[in-house]
DNA sequence: TAAGCACATTGACATTTATCTATATGATGA
DNA sequence: TCATCATATAGATAAATGTCAATGTGCTTA
């Protein structure tokens, strides 16, 4: 139960195709980054760096298995997002753009 | 109808707290830019660099009115990122973990 | 024990990012 | 017309990012 998620962080991790479609492709289940490395033209160190940024905001877990390390996404958190964004694209209450009376200066 | 969206690039625009902010504050309708400056510890022209990011990759609409321009959430993009987030986060026929013979390779 | 495999780390590098100050542009009002 | 206000642009800069080649680490297996 993870009280203290970065948005921003998470977001940005989410800002670059190649992780994006590493979340895509862990959408169907655990992967280990050698299958991930098939499907993209970039070499093994450049994986595990994008790898580090999705497990530090965590959207990715990483468990070791023998020698292998299987991927999977952090399905609580990629709820968390939804609420998230949900959230933040509905008006709220104490918006900024209602002024002291509780009038709209906005629209 | 933005038929040629990208994502990656809408979700690096909101890696960042400023701009995940300004997202929120116009969730509650149309501001100009001094109205959202007045939230942040930033000079205008950052503000405007932000806005600028927002506004190229379609989250956000400008509208002159005057001297001023009214900044306001492109909320068919915002209702396009929940089906899009929603889509990759959900298993898929054409799964890569899934071999030639349809079985699953990862889990 | 030695070799090989899976993945991480390091160091280097070019590019991009976020920020500022200074200045430009364009509309409004005295 | 001139001063002012709202916003954008330009130029500079420090920091962060994405990438690579080289190397390290920790299992596994011959």
């Amino acid at each position: 139960m993870d009280l203290n998620i970065d948005y921003a962080l998470v977001f940005k991790a989410l800002g670059d195709s190649t992780r994006l479609k590493i979340i895509e492709m862990l959408s169907c289940g655990k992967l280990c980054a050698c299958d991930i490395l098939e499907s993209f033209d970039i070499t093994q160190p450049t994986l595990s760096y994008h790898m580090k940024i999705l497990i530090e905001c965590g959207l990715v877990r990483s468990q070791k298995e023998g020698s292998w390390i299987r991927y999977s996404n952090n399905n609580e958190l990629i709820e968390n997002i939804k609420n998230y964004w949900n959230n933040i694209t509905t008006e709220q209450e104490n918006c900024i753009c209602k002024n002291v009376k509780g009038e709209n200066r906005c629209d």
